[in-house]
DNA sequence: GGCGATATCCAAAGCGCTTTGAAAAGTGAG
DNA sequence: CTCACTTTTCAAAGCGCTTTGGATATCGCC
């Protein structure tokens, strides 16, 4: 069933169809509810690629993964995000694309995805330190917003992000109120930029208490459970193990407190852990009192943000670029205590 | 750039410039050559939706999210699974689209997916027993691949899955074989077909044998982290506790773990461990020796597997439907060991 | 030198929609 | 009953591509 088919069968031309499905006024309150009948008789719904080429709209948002680091797609952060996103975008009647590219290519998948029109606007996630996507999507003149931002870019562009610096920051004077003087960092990948971020604010926090900082005690990776249960074990076998962990993710915390208690000690009066959480759906901190002590900052919520953003800049130009930072809240679990004596 | 004004650029009609491009014979080689490069310098795509309506294909699988459980959209399996589904559609240049849905209106949405012609065809993932996805898009006549099968449905359909009830008879007498009797099964959700399977799977092995079967020993629900740890703290408080636990996913078997640690239990030694193991990117099983003892089949290549099916048939709906059973491999971890004497 | 076959290119139609500009129908005042 | 307006409908152009059905140029061969 298409319009000219449905217009016939109508009696009427495709141009009053049209406007009467659309909402137009200029059509008969009658007629057009004699068309939307019809067209729900006949289950009839327009052409996407039709009307997009008619109306110059994709009513896409295109999210471009790397497919460098098979993570990427899979990592948990990544899927709670577009989940945001994506109910954001089921609001508005925009659907999501996902294109996977390999290593390298990033730069002619966002010209072609310009060039074929395939998307209204473009989402970018896991920034890195001076990320070259933000140029180039200014250059191609395609909206975008960042999940996230990116220290060394100048030029201006739209983003949503925690505050990763206050909160880490944060995190680390709550642990020197408890005593803690040796706390180890179990960081994301050190070009990420969150993660310099979070290191930034972390060493901030030391400095303004005049603890001297020990790069043994400052780790950075993929932020998998095994990375957390890695160095943690290598940090309580050295000299003056930490009293205290802040890691960057979860699913690191997890591995973190399996070292831990392979060791035979105890979280939270032992060693202490301040995790930064997600708000993961399928990762929950515990039931009513978390597990860990943790900065929180929903990342379903920045996608849904995120998204909303973006379809506001595509629907009117003007207002590019916005920004919006999200302030984490530390919440307190089991995992943190004094630091114990000796 | 488009075709029209490339085509006047270079002195040709948009026909030649067309046929060049798409590597139809009709064209001199050396015209060929010339339109390449100049498509190249002037960074020339078709635009897409101009290219799909005159083609009438969208390029496009469409993957439907039910917004019911947020988890969907974030499980690790879903995730593992779509991303060897994006391998194989970037390697035959079709894009995915995501479109997230309320509760219950999987229906409209896939007869809009179909009425737009929005997509060239659909994965189902995740079936339920029964699932009324089958027979809706066997009647709306949209391809589709389901990851999984449904038990109950008659009709013919495209599907790739695991064995899964071999998979779990056959971890059911490794450990019937080890000595233990007691065996502890936490499985995924009932109305899921996999967990069907595999609980059939389980009471096959048992009933081989003679074990009877106790209720208070089989579990299901969502396999999360803590679902693992809440059930297996309940069965170790039993009068008789199990000796071992067959679990459907590594992330509740962490859970698992977790509870058996706490218990002050050793895992392997006090009591045994079989996990189902999606080989999931981020959740590696151990480095060379597997932590768990499993049953192992990779999510992410019945992804491509999948993938590649459904292109196959978008190409030739000749051969449709198509099967394909995967077997799991059974690998041997440090979680298994020899029922206790007692 | 002419003829059929082949290689090369082109004009125009068509995909299914939106939207412009105009026509037809209806309305109320004089 | 007319005229000026508003309301309602329509024909046709256009979005950017593919593809059909020719047209034109080239070639081998007798």
């Amino acid at each position: 069933m298409n319009l000219k088919t449905l217009a016939q069968e109508l009696g009427l031309s495709q141009t009053t169809v049209s406007r009467a499905l659309n909402g137009y006024p200029e059509v008969n309150e009658a007629t057009r509810q004699r068309v939307q009948q019809a067209a729900a008789r006949y289950n009839y719904r327009p052409n996407s690629r039709a009307k997009g080429l008619a109306t110059g709209r994709a009513m896409m948002i295109g999210h471009v993964i790397p497919a460098s680091t098979r993570h990427e797609m899979v990592n948990p952060v990544f899927g709670d995000f577009v989940g945001g996103a994506s109910d954001a975008y089921a609001r508005h009647n925009f659907d999501m694309m996902f294109t996977r590219v390999a290593d390298g290519n990033d730069e002619s998948t966002y010209r072609e995805l310009k060039a074929k029109r395939a998307v209204d606007g473009v989402i970018i996630q896991g920034p890195l330190v001076n990320d070259a996507r933000i140029p180039l999507l200014n250059a191609l003149d395609l909206p975008f917003v960042v999940h996230g931002r990116s220290s060394g870019i100048d030029e201006p562009y739209s983003w949503v992000d925690v505050n990763n610096k206050r909160s880490f920051q944060r995190a680390t004077e709550f642990l020197l109120d408890l005593g803690h003087t040796r706390i180890g960092l179990i960081n994301g990948l050190e070009h990420m930029d969150f993660a310099q971020r979070r290191r930034d604010g972390y060493l901030a926090a030391l400095k303004a208490r005049g603890i001297p900082t020990d790069p043994a005690l400052m780790r950075s990776n993929e932020m998998t459970e095994v990375f957390g249960h890695h160095q943690t074990r290598h940090m309580l076998q050295l000299d003056a193990p930490p009293t205290a962990i802040l890691t960057s993710s979860m699913i690191s915390a997890i591995g973190v407190r399996r070292a831990i208690e392979e060791a035979g000690l105890k979280m939270g009066r032992d060693i202490s852990i301040i995790t930064h959480d997600d708000e993961l759906s399928y990762l929950k901190n515990g039931q009513d009192v978390p597990i860990f002590t943790a900065t929180r900052s929903s990342v379903w919520k920045a996608g849904e943000i995120a998204a909303e953003m973006l379809l506001s800049q595509i629907n009117e130009p003007a207002n590019v670029p916005q920004t919006r930072l999200l302030e984490a809240e530390l919440v307190v679990g089991r995992s943190t205590g004094p630091a114990p004596q000796g």
